[in-house]
DNA sequence: GATGAATGAGTATTCATTCAT
DNA sequence: TATGAATGAATACTCATTCAT
């Protein structure tokens, strides 16, 4: 391991230490009342070392959801990877998966709807900014393609894997909550609705007996 | 009309002023950076007045919100004592009220969630928090009322109609969206997971071709 | 009585209404504390009308500071004009008069040093307060005819009248309080010194055993 | 000297640097008209800076009050440890410490009044307020420690040590000024007028010749 | 005269960010 | 690298004063 490596490795530790350390301080107190000054003490690093690590508030923020759905996506990676279950198992699993998350920080997630707002995406680099919706639409795509082997095994009904895993994700973090923000509703505003309509329809199905 | 009512009809007119270039500001900005200026500026007043009719930025929000639950609480009202619908078309009156709502205000529904902060419970005035909780309830209520109905009828799986209400305003706005709040997740984790199970099931429910 | 002289009384009437209600206020919660709208109520008026009868905040103080005074004078003057007391007679009556100006109105006394400051002072009319100052004047000549007789009946110790009457003023509103200011101290300065030279000296001897 | 010591040392500087640019400003304007940042720009700092070394506005103005104290307290134990002065010289000894406890700041003595309503009290820290209660206990007790020695020596009249140096006191801050508020005068008015009647027998007995 | 709704200037305090050490 | 003292812009809220009715 070269000296260049060494220092590397070194860094991203106390990356880690810091957004751990973030992680707590913001499921307590949520993202305006916490302070930078609160996440330096809850690292025991000073407020300045933040700024070697993280270009700002909101970007040491994002880094925070970044790493939340980098776990969700090793777990969901994991359920679609295992030759031994069926579709309705794997719908299990990816309940459990969510259910984990869940677990794993449940405010977080809520607070993540804060990255929609657009003067908070001026502050982030883009850089990071296009890893986290890579990511977005990654975990999208993995549910997603769970989904389409279930209709190809002719075990779901055959609406499609995208809409599915839209719903399966709103479920969880709320239709709205995940799909909000001025700039999402003015450009997405037929495709929300849609997804909504196809939310409720599904919902609807699952309440009616069958006659 | 005597000049008692005039007056109080004129300072209803205000408020209500108020209240929609309020709307307008937070829907653009969000709650946190919206200042009392803006405000002012959008209603044509100066910040002063603002407190005239509301006793701080909290309960501004706050009443806002409650508007549109008033909104609401209307139009199930009418879903509901309408006898010319059956059990189906009653959750597709709701679904379109809920549409409505939806564009009636789309980021104040989100923003509602900001109101579980018990730093801004401390903020309100107890009259207009107990109005704001009474119509909570009354919502989900009038919503659970339909289900009974399609219970009764036998049109719907028999699961306990408060239950399903909850999911529908899940659905909605987001479950999590709803319940959290670190207090909440606190006290009612149990209730709040198996919320998620419940909603899940119908999902999967819903997806799957009968056997 | 002429119909002018009867707007003339009315008005008066209205003034001493809102003085008294001043007084009520101003005595509970201090100048800075107390809001016009405070007084308003009080006096069972709108704010706009007090300003009808005084020009600001400052001048409505300085008339209720006047009007203790007024009332401190009548006393002293039936003091001096009693043919029946002697010298040591009437400075128990002077000490009678000062503990019912107290009574009368315990803060407003210590407040009225908040007039010292040459910023109030701008914000007076030049009329009321050249007669502040000429009341004030009026008081301490008034104690200081008593000393003067006491001293020529031979019955006090022969310092000037006038220091006496400072000395008496200064043991009851407090010698800086009543000296001071910023203004007053550069412009005063000696005068201060020595009055309090005095008062130290006349308390000396009061707690020395004749020997 | 540790690096510890040396920044504590650092700090208590600065904590000076603020209190002496604080009582220029509040000895020219008073209280409350003197801004915070009034204070930063004489002490050439900025207004976040001052909120590092004291809690609020109060508690700034309430460490400048207690500085004086202090200052004092080392007067008078200076004249009371003293084995060469006699009970007459050290009244003297005591006249001169006021003086110069007059010269070193006139104003700040007449606003150390502010400090006694119960709204600035509740912004202070408890620590804070004990330490100048504690001082002004103090002082008082130094003073009349002089008193008695000279009661016991048979030079002074013997009225109790403590009342007489209330009285002094009473002098110099000014009776009223010294006891009042308005909680004060309720709760203590029977003390109150009794220090008054004492304070005034004392001076009659001065200007009152033997007979 | 009287009203009281509206004004808008004024201020304590917070906190993300910087930078000399 | 790491520090943490210093910065200063930003903002909710108050209240003396005005003026249309």
């Amino acid at each position: 391991m070269g000296i260049q490596e060494r220092k590397e490795r070194e860094r991203e530790r106390r990356r880690q230490q810091i957004i751990v350390a973030a992680k707590r301080v913001f499921s307590e107190k949520g993202f305006t009342r916490t302070t930078m000054e609160d996440i330096a003490k809850e690292a025991e690093l000073s407020p300045g070392t933040l700024y070697l690590y993280f270009k700002n508030k909101d970007e040491l923020y994002a880094s925070l959801s970044l790493r939340i759905l980098q776990y969700l996506i090793i777990r969901l990676e994991h359920v679609n990877g295992n030759p031994d279950l069926d579709a309705n198992r794997k719908i299990d699993a990816l309940v459990d998966a969510m259910f984990d998350v869940y677990e794993f920080d449940p405010l977080v997630i809520i607070n993540m709807f804060h990255l929609q707002s657009s003067e908070t995406l001026k502050n982030l680099s883009p850089q990071l900014l296009a890893e986290i919706e890579d990511l977005s639409r990654k975990s999208i795509n993995l549910i997603a393609k769970t989904f389409k082997i279930g209709i190809e095994e002719g075990v779901f009904l055959d609406r499609h894997p995208v809409a599915l895993a839209d719903i399966f994700w709103a479920l969880f973090s709320g239709v709205i909550l995940w799909e909000s923000s001025k700039k999402i509703i003015d450009e997405k505003k037929d495709y929300l609705k849609q997804t909504l309509k196809i939310s409720f329809d599904i919902f609807k199905r699952g309440i009616q007996r069958e006659q």
